[in-house]
DNA sequence: CACCTCGTACTACAGAGTGTAGTATGAACG
DNA sequence: CGTTCATACTACACTCTGTAGTACGAGGTG
């Protein structure tokens, strides 16, 4: 289940999701197993929404793999509950790994640099990081 | 003119245009100034195309604000010169680093261990770099 | 001078992706 | 046995990208 698109300018999940499509996947990480009327009364405190529009959008996400359905009960009673297929980390790892592993294979040069100059402003933890790596790399300790 | 999509499995400029957009600007980064006909008859080498789908698509590289147009001579004896605005080298430092940044602010710890996973089998020089890049930032000689 | 030609402009359409909405189905419930 | 409610199906709007048909306008040609 690999995203084809990211949106440069997005904030978390839009980054990998349309708005909908990321507050849903951010209910049901937060919520997993929830029906489609849970789903639309979690999104329905931020801005009321239909129940058709968080339907149409969580079967798209299940069609693309994001998410599993469990279906119980018949007629008026039947219940799909809907899970994520990946952890929210699980997710956010494969996408950035993606993303990062491409354009340093591409542009390693310049994205290095880039890099760094974000993490001039960063947490000086993921420096640490950085560094620990790149000794643990010099010393030939690989993966 | 900043790309607002990215297209993660697309290599070189397909990353950030699409198929047809890309083989465009990549005819006006080797020959600026050239005009539809001539851009037409550079693709036309690869696979035939329309003189109308050339210009559509560079008059929206122009819109997109990635293209400047010098117009000279009325009639049919006219032509627009079409070049790319930023060069090659400018553009994708500009994307990659709208890109890297983003990554690195929101998911930085992840990223960087993406990015010294894919060091493993990188460019000894960039791991030099680096290297380089971690010790002036360490003694705070910042950029 | 009238017409043709050719470069460009305008408009439209197809298909994918995303958000939204109207209608249909089917079985439990009263 | 008709109503209700959860889900399914279908359709529409809008954007983006690639493609194509037609129109316009002035220089070139007879």
């Amino acid at each position: 289940m690999p995203i084809k698109r990211m949106n440069i300018g997005g904030e978390g999940l839009n980054r990998f999701f349309g708005p909908l499509e990321a507050r849903i996947m951010d209910a049901l990480w937060s919520s997993p197993g929830s029906s489609i009327k849970e789903v639309r009364t979690i999104l329905n405190g931020e801005s009321p929404i239909t129940v058709n529009a968080v339907m149409t959008v969580m079967n798209r996400l299940l069609d693309k793999g994001h998410l599993t359905k469990v279906q119980t009960g018949t007629g008026r009673t039947r219940v799909a509950k809907f899970s994520p297929v990946q952890t929210r980390e699980q997710f956010l790892t494969e996408q950035t790994r993606e993303v990062s592993v491409g354009l340093i294979q591409e542009y390693g040069d310049l994205v290095v640099t880039h890099m760094i100059d974000a993490l001039d402003d960063a947490d000086p933890d993921i420096i640490a990081k950085l560094e620990r790596k790149l000794s643990d790399l010099k010393n030939g300790r690989r993966r």
